[in-house]
DNA sequence: AACATAAGAATCGTTGAACAATTCGACAAG
DNA sequence: CTTGTCGAATTGTTCAACGATTCTTATGTT
């Protein structure tokens, strides 16, 4: 009776977790990312807190957290609005994704890393295999977080989620995620080989191109619309 | 009358930058950088709201800011802490600095960062020359500041700015701060020199030994007191 | 004496109401 | 068409209250 409880530690970090402001920011981030509220949106304190069932205070709380992590913008006296990207923001959040992804290929990679990265490799082909585009967007997500935890570093971890959550708030303009997805997840296997056989330089590079054509495809579906 | 418009605009962000809540959290964040709240030290509610004349709600959202900084350590139902530092943490700290500061000398050097590495080194030179070593210690976080600034990247930036807030709450169990910033006076100058003459790999390898160095010195003088 | 336990104090978490401050749109005046 | 004014709506902040949780201290048992 002592090798199941070695998983519930995965857990804990679950637990810690429980004041009502950030369970409201949990279900806000949620919202947001999904498209729910769109970008532009503004959000009610009023509307909201009634909505849920907290007070506005704690609200004001939840709302300060999503602030802090940019997916709400914080506007004195006249409330919270869902952050809309520039193009000099997809900009730059490439030019932080090229150094943070690309120090983690330079990396010598560990097992548990590469096991995750394959994992997620093979989930988003499955995916491909069966249409079903937006599981691929969401495998590849999981591609490019497991590629930073070859950092090994839980900071770096952290503000790579913060940037993915971030950059979903542009993903969502694209009308056809087919288009967007489709030519990257033979890239991402390509990457993997390249990590797996040790040419860390390749890889580099190899990210580089991946990482110029992605920001290129997204700011063309963006622009338009701004 | 219209070209004087146009220079106004950068005053803008001043504006939008006042409510009680980040004015508190700056307070709170200078006094914890500075050292009057020494780490481990519980931050009551009722006696800070008090001091400050704010009321316990505006406290809690500044508390919340500087909690996402990773300044306080929020623990449910027990109130917030300045942040303890593990020894984890600051390896952590510097693998992140390894990665954002070694893509900064890699890149093509802009005149303008160049500027304020430049002052920054001077500033340095002429503190140690009048030993004032805490100014030293403040240059010498202006010039990595200064360093990040090559990435032209505006979230590169603030995580710099996080990560050295992060750090300074370790800085001040350095007894004797000439010990650990005399060295780095001469490194910055040199490492000034390397990226003045578009060296970019061999400033590299030398931020990596630099930075090596710092750990080292920080671990060897915070590990026996924890 | 050591240790578990239970009552009590202190503090946090959250709420709801209240009022001041600010924004914004509409409408009037120049 | 610009500028001033008024008022509704919303946010910013405070305050007082109460339940929930943690910490402290006193109590009683082995």
């Amino acid at each position: 009776m002592e090798h199941g409880v070695a998983d519930l530690e995965r857990d804990r970090s679950r637990l810690g977790r429980s004041s009502t402001a950030e369970r409201v920011a949990d279900i806000l981030r949620e919202r947001i990312s999904e498209g729910f509220f769109e970008p532009g949106q503004r959000l009610s304190e009023e509307a909201i807190s009634d909505a849920l069932g907290v007070s506005r205070n704690t609200l004001r709380e939840a709302f300060r957290l999503l602030g802090h992590e940019r997916l709400l913008d914080h506007r004195l006296n006249r409330g919270v609005f869902v952050r809309i990207l520039s193009a000099e923001d997809v900009a730059d959040l490439y030019r932080v994704r090229r150094v943070i992804e690309g120090a983690a290929v330079r990396r010598n990679p560990t097992p548990q890393a590469l096991g995750l990265i394959k994992e997620a490799v093979a989930d988003a082909e499955r995916a491909a295999a069966r249409d079903d585009w937006r599981a691929v967007g969401t495998a590849n997500i999981r591609f490019h977080q497991a590629l930073v935890t070859l950092n090994e570093s839980p900071r770096l971890d952290e503000a790579m989620r913060q940037l993915l959550a971030e950059l979903r708030l542009v993903f969502h303009v694209m009308k056809n995620p087919r288009d967007f997805h489709e030519p990257f997840v033979e890239r991402n296997r390509r990457l993997l080989e390249l990590l797996e056989s040790g040419r860390a330089d390749e890889a580099a590079a190899f990210l580089d191109g991946y990482l110029d054509d992605a920001e290129r495809l997204l700011v063309h579906a963006y622009e338009p619309n701004a």
